[in-house]
DNA sequence: CTCGTGTATTAGTCAAGGCTAATATTGACC
DNA sequence: GGTCAATATTAGCCTTGACTAATACACGAG
């Protein structure tokens, strides 16, 4: 068995059988660009668990409609909430189960009194 | 006790107590945008809990080490990273045990096999 | 069909972030 | 002091992202 080369690598070759081929590292790090953002933040923790409707985000977070209707686009483009139509309303829910753990982690961390 | 207005404020009551006046909300932005980058959230994935040089960061992530030192000071401003100088290298570790129960959740959560 | 409500889309402007390349700093060794 | 290695900093350019304002679309009521 041929030896490894034995470089700096050396501590980063745990990471790179826990990371993979920079696959994964993209997927989270794009997952956490979207929530990133302070209003999209305050949506998904608004959200939660439940079903809301964009009326309801619009009202508690604070901005224009315009405003929320794109982060909402934002986080619907990253496959992080799905969108239900009824009737005249439109009712967002997260759809990431990774992001609803990510969510509750957030807020045990962030916001323990 | 007056009635509480009845408004789509209902389902985020719960919401304000948990997230409180905005002020988690930003902390846990920041930081999340802070770790968000891919180079920044691979350099912090590398790091781990251990102590780690900035040559062994440079040779693992793989980019131009003025780019590597860049991301690092964000890391470091954001109170993320504390460095140690010893004599010619510095060494990179987690200051903030927050972002290490992140590190470990975005592991177990995007990289499990 | 038209009107009002709820939501999405577009265009335009502005600020922020990231990369490169070059240069500066720091410390060890001779 | 001079030089090399390790790290940091700066300036400049370019791309991306966020907000505003205006407009468009969808749907139910009448």
């Amino acid at each position: 068995m041929p030896p490894r080369k034995a470089t700096a690598r050396a501590a980063g070759d745990d990471i790179f059988e826990l990371i993979g081929r920079g696959e994964n590292i993209r997927e989270a790090s794009a997952a956490m660009q979207a929530m990133a953002h302070p209003l999209r933040l305050k949506i998904l923790c608004l959200i939660g668990n439940q079903e809301v409707s964009v009326l309801e985000i619009v009202d508690a977070v604070g901005t224009t409609q315009s405003n929320i209707s794109q982060h909402l686009g934002v986080l619907r483009d990253h496959g992080i909430l799905h969108s239900r139509k009824e009737a005249n309303k439109v009712f967002y829910r997260v759809q990431d189960e990774r992001i609803l753990k990510m969510i509750a982690l957030t807020r045990e961390i962030f916001c323990s009194t």
